[in-house]
DNA sequence: GAGTTTAAATTTAGACACTAAATCAAATGG
DNA sequence: CCATTTGATTTAGTGTCTAAATTTAAACTC
């Protein structure tokens, strides 16, 4: 029941994506750039090529020759078909849904978001989120049709199989048909992950987390996950349960599911119970008492001493946090993402000068710069994922080339 | 500079590797049950068993046929050479060397362990190492040029490629030289890795541990150390300091690099320095002050209070780290192993207890069965992933095969 | 502009590995 | 002894690759 061996076709298959994935990060290519990069024969790498143009992953570009030498018979050149199709990556939140549209380089195409609304049942936030879909699909020009996979960053634990699971109580119910029923009719492959997770792959393509294979991202705003990228592979544990410290029991108390967001405006509402002298009361206004963590931030920011107390307090508690991903998983590197990212940098002088008191070999600590299309980017990174390990198995619906045979 | 491209050659190297990797998990077996375990055609089986007799990884069983039906021609009847060659497994610690040799199929074959003198430098050890080696092998009656590989478990980080990590302040100094100089003369392949990882390795091998894919072991002795394997694959982390919980700072001081003997023996030895009454001080004697931690659990199993007491320290304290590990990593099981295993159990109900106070997902909790080989086990299956990832590359230079055409 | 040069593409011959089907081989059983 | 059964081997055919020869399409040269 092994399956695990080979027949000559299993050859050409293997050769196909080989040069397939040469050519998606290189760009457009000749056949030499491409004997030189696979170890191929010319022969061989003409008739693979030819071979992928006719499944439509690949299209010839026509017109003047590339640069460098003028001589000799002008070379073919071939061109990873980025327009063969789209992929989606949504970030499924607690109160919105983003939409990302992106070709399949990952160039983004299209985007939209919306929140939900608070009433909606079940059915409800599925329309909301087909609705969202619909419109970035519309941006980028694209029938359904195209899209060849979405990736769905949910904010609940998902094992390494995509399946939601059951028994870690994580925030909300997320198990509301979004693989069974929502796109039902168009036949997508829905893959879903944890939003932290997902935070951490898209660090890892494009963000200060490129390159780096030992990597920990904290997804901090209402709530605290950490996603855990191993060798350049994510963490999911046996449960999917792999760094949702969400309840963790840290020592300075206030509760255990708390992001920063919450903890900025929990502390923040008691300074103000309190009537400590502080910016946070001016910033906030006389009409409501809630505090929200943007006003901590930007009194810490005029120097104000309270909220600035407060952000030591944060920083100290996301330094514990660090100091134990450091010792359990030796990151090379943690980044801070999420909702507050806009403002973390605040936190991390405190957070650099707590560390190496709490851990001998502190990692290190970076901010996000992909701010709130954090999860939707790497929801996108998940879906290529799917796409490039299956590209020889699906069929380009893609925009617009002949299909000659 | 890819060459992951593939030639005809590369296929039949695939089927061979395929027939061989049923075969070593299979035992003996006929054409026609490779066929039905590769899905390949009765004339390639056949092609490729003998070209893995010809290479000396496969044997062909003479004699009286297989069960099942007694009709027909006899089916030849094929096994991996689980002498084709062996592995050796060792275990380099502070104090001891411990040395197993294992046939292809794990089968231990010999065994010695001896302890280093006090007084010893680095080439005093590498001679000790080199002494209790021969006597292993000696004993298992092989040469040297049987060995294949060789795996090391150091009490020191180790990266994912096998390389001692400088910077990370752990116990001693272990590059002592053991791929370079040690046994240079045989150009044996050796493979260093952290010893907690190995106790891992053994555990998913053939320990309590067996089959679960998602499991942490605790080596727990004078250090504590930890192995963490997720989806089946050993982490390592950015520097190999994954799970070196040795430098962790837990709430009840004591100090930081404390595995259960050491605190076993320092609190049994405040204990006694108090005058409290306990049956720890007649099983010390009057000789010593020196407390061995495995009076304490001696007397906590003869009900003595003061050594329950510190035992439920020390289980708390266990308790502790489990529940961050499952927080992190989410581990289905976590297995106390290393030189207290032995009394291990008495901790069970206390960690049991303490476990869901801590976190809303405890994992299992088991005791280690391996006992003191258990990093030499580890070892062993370490060496032996290398030859069955290398097997086609290496040449077998079993105990007495032909070498036919 | 005809011929040369150059680099790329294609063709051809040969090798290797597989499948499918026919044939050969070695046992059992009436 | 011969049919039956099962496994091994052979043969013919296909797919894939390499290596080398040949063809093609441009630029360069005189």
């Amino acid at each position: 029941m092994d399956k695990t061996a080979s027949t000559p076709q299993a050859l050409r298959r293997t050769n196909l994506k080989a040069v397939l994935e040469v050519m998606r990060d290189a760009g457009a290519m000749t056949g030499t750039d491409l004997i030189e990069a696979t170890g191929l024969t010319r022969a061989t790498v003409i008739a693979v090529c030819d071979d992928l143009i006719r499944r439509g992953w690949v299209r010839e570009l026509e017109g003047e020759r590339s640069s460098g030498t003028q001589k000799g018979r002008p070379a073919r050149r071939f061109e990873f078909n980025a327009s063969a199709g789209c992929v989606l990556g949504l970030d499924v939140g607690l109160a919105t849904v983003t939409v990302l549209v992106a070709g399949l380089t990952g160039q983004i195409l299209g985007r939209a978001a919306e929140r939900f609304s608070k009433t909606a049942d079940e059915a409800g936030r599925r329309t909301t989120i087909a609705r969202t879909t619909d419109r970035a699909l519309a941006e980028a020009g694209l029938p359904h049709s195209a899209v060849l996979a979405v990736g769905i960053g949910l904010s609940t634990a998902v094992d390494r199989h995509g399946n939601i699971t059951k028994g870690l109580q994580l925030s909300e119910h997320f198990d509301i048909g979004l693989q069974t029923e929502l796109w039902q009719e168009h036949g997508w492959p829905v893959l879903l992950e944890n939003d932290a997770n997902l935070a951490a792959l898209g660090e890892h393509w494009c963000g200060v987390g490129a390159g780096v294979d030992d990597l920990a991202v904290m997804l901090a705003g209402e709530r605290l996950g950490t996603g855990l990228l191993e060798s350049g592979r994510l963490l999911h544990g046996s449960n999917g349960g792999a760094g949702e410290v969400g309840t963790l029991e840290l020592v300075d108390g206030v509760g255990s599911q708390d992001g920063i967001a919450r903890l900025a405006r929990h502390w923040g509402t008691a300074a103000l119970a309190e009537g400590k002298p502080t910016l946070i009361r001016d910033l906030v206004g006389p009409h409501t008492a809630r505090v929200s963590a943007r006003f901590v931030f930007e009194a810490a920011a005029k120097d104000d001493p309270v909220a600035q107390e407060i952000l030591e307090r944060i920083g100290r508690r996301m330094a514990r946090v660090i100091s134990l991903l450091g010792t359990f998983l030796n990151p090379e590197l943690v980044v801070i993402g999420g909702a507050v990212s806009a403002s973390a940098t605040a936190l991390l002088p405190t957070i650099n000068a707590e560390l190496p008191r709490l851990t001998g070999t502190p990692p290190r600590v970076a901010v996000s710069e992909l701010g709130d299309a954090i999860v939707a980017t790497g929801a996108v990174r998940l879906a290529l994922a799917y796409v490039e390990d299956n590209a020889l198995a699906l069929t380009p619906a893609g925009a617009g080339q002949g299909a000659g045979l």
